[in-house]
Formats: structure tokens, C-alpha cells, sequence
DNA sequence: CCATAAATGTAGTGTTCGCTACAGATGTGG
DNA sequence: CCACATCTGTAGCGAACACTACATTTATGG
């Protein structure tokens, strides 16, 4: 059987497009003409590729969440909970404030509420947000294990609140925040571990 | 001189309704529609009363700011930095889980990103959030003069720290953290101002 | 070289968006 | 009671939205 014209443009460099309309102008703000623009593509394209602009959305995330997984592990080997929480927070100021990229996270900037019909957005950029909750929470556990957090830390607490400073940190990079201030909030927050260190 | 046909709805009770819509659904997400429904009006009395669709979300806004100006007084009259915190912070996650409520903070789920058009929304958002980590900044320059913190812990970090923990946790609130988990980031939150206050 | 299968570009579709023209209603000042 | 100013409800405006029908192009399998 004949198998088709075989398709023009890259997916991998379109998704990387149409990651950096959704961060800049969120779920609901970004447009199928500005994607398409941005993608080099036609409409036609799009949804034969994606489904609907929701399906782009989420192969979009699953690229952005792919790019992140080695800084990721980079984070997790750091050999104490204190180093992790400090590469996680330097990384993320550094990484919101990156010139070449939207200011922010996408996790955070794509769309905290949503109108009618795309209720699920939020979920969609919660959902990977707590997966990278669950491997800070394994990982803190492992440092209880190992001695490096004393005994009465709370691994989940802890998760979380990486989580939320971060999260924080997407927020206020988003308005404009500089590298400066988020690195201080890095810092500042960073001193919770050094009291839950074991001595 | 004739003064015409007096207003027949209460302009304070349709804002708490349209502030809400924002709250849950965006700026972006929440409709002309749907804003005039849940005010009990007809867009001809929206846009007479409040100009256009931006001119309603800054009315919201200042009066969601209004209505947490006391809550704010009560915060900053702690006594001490590390119980500003306490308070601000466990206020926050009662607040940002509030059933009466939508969940999370008005000045988060606003808008973060925007589409072509409304640009400067999600700066109104971050202009209101700046002034309550500047009041937060004003009472710990006081607490260090007090001797209350140490001489060498900066006001400005943690006013900033404490505005992305808030912000952070109105993330996770409004993807479904419930309240005790947003109270467990407090606690863990507020241990940096025990290391920072003078012993 | 032909039949088939899939992607492409043009040019729309119907729907919903924010917003408003207009006529009638309801009050105040003289 | 009248002239005027403003609010209210109905109805609908043009524009932008997500999405698609269709003819064409470009490949593969036989």
C-alpha cells in the first residue's frame, strides 16, 4: 500500500515554537494564527499533526518536561537534601530568567484558570507539577535514610515546599522580576534545610 | 439641571460577583457573558458603570484589595518579624482555601499571561502584588530597628521571600492543595525567620 | 507509470467574543 | 407638568476565534 506524502516541517522545532507561544501568552491567550505562525505552519497541518490546540498543548508539555528531566537528575544527585534544594532553586532563578526563553515556567505561566471548555488545562499543568513534587518527596525520603536529614523532617512537607517557592518564583518572574531578586528568594529559602539538616 | 435615571443595582454586591468570575476563571476566561449574568445586569449597565471589560477587573481588584486591608493591618501589627510571617502566612492558606471562596488569590489566577490586546493585565496583577511585599519590607526594616531581626537579615529578601511563598501557594491552592497541605508550607516557611531573628 | 495515501495551501465555516445603537423607562430640576 | 439626563433591556454589530472542506501536491507500493 502507498504510504503518503511525507510531511514538511519538523515536529520537534515546531513543538519548540509553539512551547514558546504558550509560556509567553498562556493556553488561552495564545492563538491558532500565532501558533501557526510561529510553527511555520498552515492550520491544516496542525491539527492533522496535534488533534486540536489542546493536543498541541500537551505534546508541547511533555517536550518542555523532556528537556528538564537531565537538569532534573542533575538536581537529584546533588549529595545532600540542602545541595538539591539549592541547585533546584539557583536553577530555576536562573532558568526563569533566561534570556532565551519567556520569563517564568510554563507549568506555571500556561494557565492556572481557564474559561469554559478547557477546564482541564490547569490540571493538565498541575498534574506535571506534582511529578516533579513526587521526585523531590522520593528523594528527601532517601536523604532521611541516609542520615543527611534528621529523623523528625518531614520529606513531604519539604517537597512541597520546594514546590510552592518555585512555583512563587514563576509568578514574580513573570512580572518582571530579574535573575537578582529570585536568586534571593533561592537564598533565603535554602535556610530551611540547613535547620533540618542532621548535625 | 436634570440627573437622570438613578443606578437600580448595588455597585459594590455586582462587583464581589464579577470579582469572583475573575477569580475562577481568569481575566481572559471570564466572559462578558458570564460577568453579566452572575452581576445580574446587562452589558449596556456594565459598560456605563465600569467602561469596558479591564475597567471592571480594576474595580474588582480594588475592592478585593479593599476587603483584605484590615486582614493586612492585623498581619503587620504582630509583634515580631517571625510572627508577621506566621500570620500572614497561615492567613494565606486559609484564605486561598476559603470555601467561600474561589481557591487560591485573585492577584494570581488573574492573568499571569495574556493575549494580544490585554497585555498590561497581568502587570495590574503584579503592580497589586507589590504593594503588599512593600508594607511587608517596611515592617521588617522596622523589626531589624527594633532589634527584633538580626542586624544582618535583609528586609527586602524577605519580603520578597514571603510574597513567592504566598504566590506559590496560590498556585497550588488553585489546583486543588488543600488546606492542610498549603498550612504545612507555612510552617516550614516561617522557620527561616526564627533562624533570622536575634537570639 | 499508475493507483493510492497522506500532507499541504487556500479559503473559508459556524460560533463566540467584546461591545454598542437604539428605543423606552425612570428619575431630577425648573 | 415638562424638559432633560441617565439607566435599562433588546437586539445585534464587526472582529476574532478554533477548526475544516477541498483541490492540489508529493511521496510510496505494485
Amino acid at each position: 500500500m502507498a504510504m503518503g506524502r511525507p510531511r514538511e516541517f519538523d515536529a520537534d522545532a515546531a513543538l519548540d515554537q509553539a512551547m514558546e507561544v504558550f509560556w509567553r501568552h498562556g493556553y488561552e491567550g495564545a492563538t491558532i494564527a500565532q501558533l501557526t505562525e510561529a510553527m511555520g505552519i498552515n492550520p491544516p497541518s496542525l491539527y492533522a499533526a496535534f488533534g486540536n490546540k489542546e493536543g498541541l498543548l500537551k505534546a508541547a508539555l511533555d517536550r518542555y518536561t523532556a528537556k528538564r528531566a537531565a537538569w532534573m537528575e542533575e538536581v537529584l544527585s546533588a549529595p545532600t537534601a540542602r545541595d538539591v534544594a539549592e541547585r533546584m532553586l539557583m536553577g530555576t532563578a536562573d532558568s526563569q530568567t533566561d534570556p532565551d526563553n519567556p520569563p517564568g515556567c510554563l507549568l506555571v505561566q500556561g494557565g492556572l484558570a481557564c474559561g469554559t471548555g478547557s477546564e482541564n488545562v490547569p490540571f493538565e499543568l498541575a498534574a506535571r507539577r506534582a511529578l516533579t513534587e513526587d521526585q523531590l518527596r522520593e528523594r528527601f525520603v532517601r536523604a532521611k535514610k541516609e542520615g543527611d536529614l534528621k529523623p523528625s523532617a518531614d520529606a513531604a512537607a519539604l517537597a512541597r515546599y520546594l514546590s510552592a517557592v518555585s512555583a512563587g518564583m514563576g509568578v514574580m518572574a513573570s512580572s518582571g522580576a530579574d535573575r537578582e531578586a529570585l536568586r534571593q528568594v533561592a537564598n533565603v529559602s535554602v535556610k530551611v534545610f540547613e535547620e533540618q539538616s542532621a548535625k
